[in-house]
RNA sequence: GGGAGCAUAGCUCAGUUGGUUUAGAGCAUCUGCCUUACAAGCAGAGGGUCCGCGGUUCGAACCCGUGUGCUCCCA
């Protein structure tokens, strides 16, 4: 059969995952064997295919590959997240291109667009895996809005409710006035702004109520919040201000009095020392109006916009009135100006604050009062304290480690976790309220009536928010397997926990920690064993992808230029474990020159398919490559099977690229391979072809379709590579390991000094060996005098005169060529190497004089340093010889 | 403001309880080769104040202190 130039990647690719499809290989269900269990992190169902996924899933796919060539029963579950917000938003965007406003449409309209939505885009990516290789097993596909999975929600609310877990309070929280939903605070992006501080006057009153002249100054980034004020705070200790304390000032504009109150919260060396309080619109200014018995006052709407209805009790002033409907920024322009025009504007500094952003809509965020569905997370925990225990004592183990302490300290400072939003895409909160503003809680309103009799007949309404994305993924392990929805059934029993999480350290707060409390809740274990964390993906400016620095490639095509396996082996051998990847297209190119080697080493293979020998004769050059390969195999086998326990994948994948490249092609090839159309040895042949097969074994979970492509290709196979079964790995003998490498020295040294002589790589030499040991040395000549163009091999007990020395080890080897040499430059060499071992003898002997070293270092130390010394000294000799030769 | 981490070749990174030749790999660079598997290749080479300073030790890239620079998380 003819090969191709090259691998055509496309063509495998489509055959080859069709056919495992057929075959059912991703296909998983219980049995008696060692389950490995991997769920996937649930992508955006409108999601598409981005370098993230692209890590992610290869990684994963690495895992269960390798999981299913070892005999565990390999099971890793797809699906897609409903993505509440993200997912809403597009589809308000799709409707208003459409000319649609979503207030114009009632929650079960929109719901219907949403899922025309969901139906027409949901699950794209879950085909873009599937371009990967990503061996999913697609029967067990979920989502996090199926119907079972609706329920499970609904059923866990209802527990924690019955617990007393959730509760409904009025409570600051991050609000997005553009989507017009709270935001839980791993929702919120702090980012560095430009801005100004306004330091304002503050008139003092005097007993009557009227301004006295003098005054209190306040520096403040948020002037538009000051009809909201209700105090005026400074630090008890600030000698500046003790006299005011207890005395009063006017509120400019709405002229409200309001009182100088002292805490120690307040920095005294910020701004002027007196911090304006406005409970209703700042974070800190809430928890001091708590502690202080203060009003709140709201003057922005849910968009941000200014609004009067809270301040009747001030007799408001037209000028008040009139900046009703201002949104917060032109207000804050307006509000200067009026104040200005008072001249109680004392001065403006600029100033650079950070500044809380939404992550999804980008819009600045407003800390605003409002009545939200809380879980309690101290008593949570409380409640499971293995939460905490679990990733302190690596009952579930973090990659890399330093993240523990990540974990453990968000753990500390845990907050309550806000899990209503103001959307209608998503896990309606299955709360009812009466007429009287009753709240009931059951799974449904059926399950209401039958729990609560007395509820039947009331005019209920349900709460019109939905759950936080998270409320439903945090269930993601167990009700992929309907653990909640079903419990105890037999996947659950067999499948959970699962082995691996691999996914973004980004999602450490949002998804891990609390799938962790999920876990321990609902299952009353671990949700995984190991959690693998993988960094950002940047570009190779070390820049975050974005669609705005338009750096962030497109992945699908990507995969069509170098093909999966080139896209895969890219972004695997540049991403160290838990560090960010700076992705460079170089990577692919070098994954797809890998693939072209691998392809060009099976045409070498197999063109010798048809001159193999009829005899069984085996030379002991050959014999010996083959030993010597053999052995470097088990042992490249023994180091893969120890990198991928501790999840150094990338290394891995370099140990078997260098293993493939430069042991079996470079070298083992090279060593075997016949002359210009000679015969090949019988045993040379099926030895190799059975090597290539371990190799393209070792390889198939980082490049799946290359290597079994090329397995089906070497023989005829009665499997899939697939799902071949490793066999187990076998101790490498050191002894031929140490022959082969110094075999490599010797090449190598050889070839050096060929090139530095400048011989031409078609001239030939006659080598001289001085050795003491000839013996191994005529085993592997052929070997020698192959790869270094050697005419004739002889062996000598004395320096061979005009020509050039290279030591290795204890051996000396002499090169002569019909060239003449060039015995200055080699003069400088030898002369440059000898000044090298004299440096580094007498660091060695400086240790061995100094008597502590010899005191207290270990036997086996001194041992090696003496061996460095007389290994030196030997070369130095040599060197020595090689010099006077010349002369 | 609080916390965590990082700094090794031009770039991206390894370097396991401190001792395995005065530090390794890949990519990039340079030199020579169109050698019948492979120029998407082959054979070789050069390149480092292990961030600075101080300390512990017989011995430090590794441990301790300190300074500098960077990154991330939280407020």
């Amino acid at each position: 059969m003819e090969l191709s130039k090259n691998f055509i990647a496309g063509e495998a690719e489509a055959k080859w995952y069709a056919h495992w499809l057929e075959k059912g290989y991703f296909n998983s269900t219980p049995d008696e064997r060692e389950p490995y269990t991997i769920v996937i992190p649930p992508p955006n169902v409108t999601g598409v295919l981005h370098m993230g996924h692209c890590l992610n899933n290869t990684i994963q796919d690495i895992l269960i590959r390798r999981a299913r060539m070892q005999g565990k029963n390999a099971c890793w579950v797809p699906g897609t997240d409903h993505a509440s917000i993200a997912t809403e938003a597009k589809v308000v965007g799709m409707l208003r291109e459409r000319g649609i406003a979503k207030s114009s449409l009632t929650r079960e309209e929109f719901l219907a667009y949403a899922w025309e939505w969901k139906e027409k885009y949901g699950g794209i990516i879950l085909q873009q895996l599937k371009k990967l290789g990503c061996s999913l097993d697609w029967n067990r596909t979920s989502f996090t809005m199926d119907k079972d999975y609706y329920q499970s929600v609904m059923k866990v609310f209802v527990d924690l409710h019955g617990k007393g877990l959730i509760y409904r309070g009025k409570r600051m929280v991050n609000w997005d006035p553009v989507s017009l939903t709270a935001l839980s605070d791993e929702e919120v992006i702090f980012k560095e702004v430009d801005s100004k501080l306004y330091y304002v006057k503050y008139l003092l009153t005097d007993k009557d109520g009227q301004p006295s002249g003098a005054g209190l100054t306040v520096a403040t980034t948020r002037p538009e919040t000051i009809l909201g004020d209700i105090a005026i705070c400074v630090n008890p200790t600030d000698e500046r201000y003790t006299n005011l304390i207890g005395k009063n000032v006017l509120v400019p504009i709405i002229n409200r009095v309001i009182p100088v109150i002292a805490d120690e919260y307040v920095t005294m060396d910020f701004g002027t020392g007196a911090l304006k309080i406005t409970p209703a619109h700042d974070k800190n200014d809430n928890m001091l109006g708590i502690k202080h018995n203060l009003k709140a006052i709201d003057t922005l709407d849910a968009s941000g916009k200014f609004t009067a209805e809270n301040l009747m009790e001030d007799n408001p002033s037209e000028l008040v009135l009139s900046y009703v409907g201002v949104d917060r920024f032109a207000l804050r322009k307006k509000i200067v100006e009026d104040i200005s025009a008072l001249q109680l504007i004392e001065k403006t500094e600029e100033y650079k604050g950070q500044v809380g952003t939404s992550e999804r809509t980008g819009a600045v965020i407003e800390h605003r009062l409002s009545l939200q569905w809380f879980i309690d997370m101290q008593k949570f925990i409380a409640n499971n304290p293995e939460i905490l225990s679990a990733v302190s004592d690596d009952t579930i183990a973090f990659h890399p480690a330093k993240l523990k302490n990540t974990y453990s300290h968000w753990m500390g400072n845990i907050k309550d976790w806000c899990i209503s939003r103001q959307l209608w895409w998503g896990q309606q909160i299955p709360a009812w309220y009466d007429e009287a503003g009753n709240v009931y809680v059951a799974e449904s309103l059926e399950a209401l009536h039958v729990n609560q009799p007395e509820t039947i007949g009331l005019q209920l309404k349900q709460d019109e928010d939905v759950l936080d994305t998270w409320f439903s993924s945090w269930l993601w392990p167990m009700e992929v397997f309907k653990g909640i929805s079903h419990p105890g059934n037999d996947d659950i029993a067999y499948y959970y926990p699962s082995t691996t999480l691999v996914t973004g350290q980004d999602i450490l707060f949002f998804w891990v920690a609390r799938m962790i409390m999920a876990g321990y809740e609902y299952a009353g274990q671990r949700p995984f064993k190991d959690v693998y964390f993988t960094g950002m993906v940047r570009d190779k400016l070390g820049r975050k992808m974005s669609k705005q620095l338009g750096n962030s490639p497109d992945l699908l095509a990507l995969i069509d230029n170098y093909g999966a396996d080139a896209v895969r082996f890219g972004i695997m051998v540049s991403s160290p474990a838990g560090n960010d990847l700076m992705f460079d297209e170089s990577a692919l190119e070098q994954g797809r020159n890998f693939n072209n080697k691998l392809w060009n080493a099976l045409k070498l293979v197999k063109m010798w398919e048809a001159r193999v020998a009829d005899d069984n004769d085996t030379s002991d050059t050959n014999s010996f490559a083959i030993n010597w390969f053999t052995n470097r195999l088990n042992e490249v086998k023994a180091e893969v099977e120890i990198l991928m326990h501790q999840f150094r994948l990338s290394e891995a994948l370099k140990t078997i690229y260098s293993l493939i490249w430069d042991d079996f092609c470079s070298w083992y090839l090279e060593w075997v391979k016949p002359g210009f159309e000679q015969p090949v040895e019988a045993a040379v042949f099926n030895t190799t072809v059975a090597f290539f097969e371990e190799l393209m074994q070792l390889l198939h979970p980082f490049m799946p379709f290359v290597s079994e492509e090329i397995y089906h290709l070497l023989r005829q196979q009665s499997t899939d590579l697939c799902v071949t079964q490793n066999a187990p790995t076998i101790a490498a003998a050191v002894p031929v390991l140490q022959q082969g490498e110094l075999l490599k020295q010797v090449i190598s040294a050889l070839r050096d000094a060929r090139n530095k002589n400048q011989l031409k790589p078609k001239e030939t030499i006659q080598l001289h060996i001085q050795t003491e040991d000839s013996a191994a040395f005529k085993a592997i000549e052929n070997i020698i005098s192959k790869q270094v163009n050697a005419a004739a091999v002889f062996y000598t007990n004395d320096t061979v005169a005009n020509s050039i020395v290279v030591a290795v080890e204890q051996n000396k080897f002499y090169i002569e060529s019909e060239q003449k040499l060039d015995s200055a430059a080699l003069k400088a060499d030898l002369l440059k190497d000898l000044a090298h071992q004299q440096g580094f003898i007498a660091s060695v002997q400086k240790k061995l004089s100094n008597e502590k070293f010899v005191q207290n270092a270990k036997p086996e130390v001194i041992e090696l340093e003496r061996k460095k010394l007389s290994d030196a000294a030997a070369r130095i000799k040599t060197i020595e010889e090689g010099l006077a030769g010349l002369n």
